[in-house]
DNA sequence: CTCGTCATCCCCCAAATGGGTGACAATGAA
DNA sequence: TTCATTGTCACCCATTTGGGGGATGACGAG
């Protein structure tokens, strides 16, 4: 379905929001196309990574409400073998830093570092190299590229607010049809729903002029 | 830079930079003229107090390098006895919180509160609170006639895409609360779902440049 | 031909949403 | 003092949406 090259991003996964917005901040610091996604628990995040498979960086707590140490390690590396994963954390145990490495942890951050430290580590572990060519998002007129020709059609439907039912009654095909492109642009866009997608894809239509909703 | 006249200024205590800042950040959002002094150990924070006698706010971490919890609330408590003295914590231990308030607290924050509680307890302590919400955001005078601040403020969320339960989190306030904001807000837009909400919401942000989110 | 993509449709199920009605406190204007 | 507004919260109920599975045929590239 969807293709292994959709916009790279960062999870964060963080159950205090200062901490997570800090986050945020320092990793736009060091990518500032990089697109950031945070949660605030372990599930959350592995429902976005069942979305997003394989985001450029993770960046975890330890202490999360529901998962307590390791488990989150374990977790976020088996859902994203490939991803660096950075476990960022107050507990400065050296056994707790070795232990994570051990389950795959590519770093092991302590929550009292600089932030230029925060930073550093960041860059190393997302190779910072402006090597990549971010264009994906940025400047693109590739809506077509991102999406199917009917896809699009959806797109224009839901930026007018309709619902799935008033959009297949429109395209005349069944609701179901509506769902099944619906759940591919959800996935696309990296949104969790449809008001999140269609504020993206206002941004993409003015990053982009040429189309223009009826 | 201090005069002789003392400029006012808050003084967090907190050794994780990236709590601090966001500290600042929050800070900075209630009261944009105030200076904000940071510390990173009780000892740094006693020899600033030392120079820079009364605070108008002083934010302490329980956990610093040189002192555990409640030892740096009573010895800060002593250091500016008028300044108003929030406790900013992980830990949410009810204990801890009453001997805190019992030793001069102001107020106890938990580190896993919502950004927006944070600054509305910021602002009860530095009594800067008679402010208008969020309404006086340059521009868009049309929007403020529209709706009320807490509307904005859920049009705001919306915008990014979050559910009506991440906006109570994020807001703290009740599910329901956010609902009917919803319920009235769609009345307004005259939309029927907030897709088509966050559609006409943004066209008339467009029109009206001058809000941001934080 | 086979493989991948696209478009179409189907199922189930849980969560989110919208729409109604109503309540209560605080604020401020008439 | 009334009255309207705002913000808060509650309950009910139907619909919509999101998230998993599938399946089918058509089409085009290799």
């Amino acid at each position: 379905m969807q293709k292994d090259h959709p916009a790279p991003f960062a999870l964060i996964v963080e159950d205090h929001p200062l901490v997570s917005d800090s986050l945020v901040a320092c990793i736009r610091d060091c990518n500032a196309e990089l697109q950031v996604d945070t949660a605030e628990s372990l599930r959350a995040a592995l429902r976005t990574l069942a979305q997003r498979p394989e985001p450029l960086l993770i960046v975890t707590d330890l202490t999360l409400t529901d998962a307590n140490g390791m488990e989150a390690v374990k977790r976020l590396r088996r859902a994203a073998p490939k991803s660096p994963l950075l476990v960022f954390t107050a507990l400065e145990d050296p056994l707790l830093r070795s232990e994570a490495k051990a389950l795959g942890a590519t770093g092991y951050l302590i929550k009292s570092a600089s932030i230029q430290t925060l930073r550093d580590e960041i860059r190393a572990a997302i190779g910072d190299p402006p090597k990549r060519e971010i264009a994906p998002l940025a400047g693109s007129k590739e809506l077509g590229r991102l999406f199917t020709p009917k896809q699009l059609a959806v797109l224009d439907e839901l930026a007018a607010g309709r619902s799935n039912h008033e959009i297949a009654v429109r395209m005349d095909v069944s609701e179901e049809t509506v769902r099944s492109h619906m759940k591919e642009i959800l996935g696309r866009l990296a949104a969790k729903n449809r008001t999140e997608a269609v504020v993206r894809y206002l941004q993409l239509l003015n990053q982009s002029p040429g189309r223009s909703r009826h």
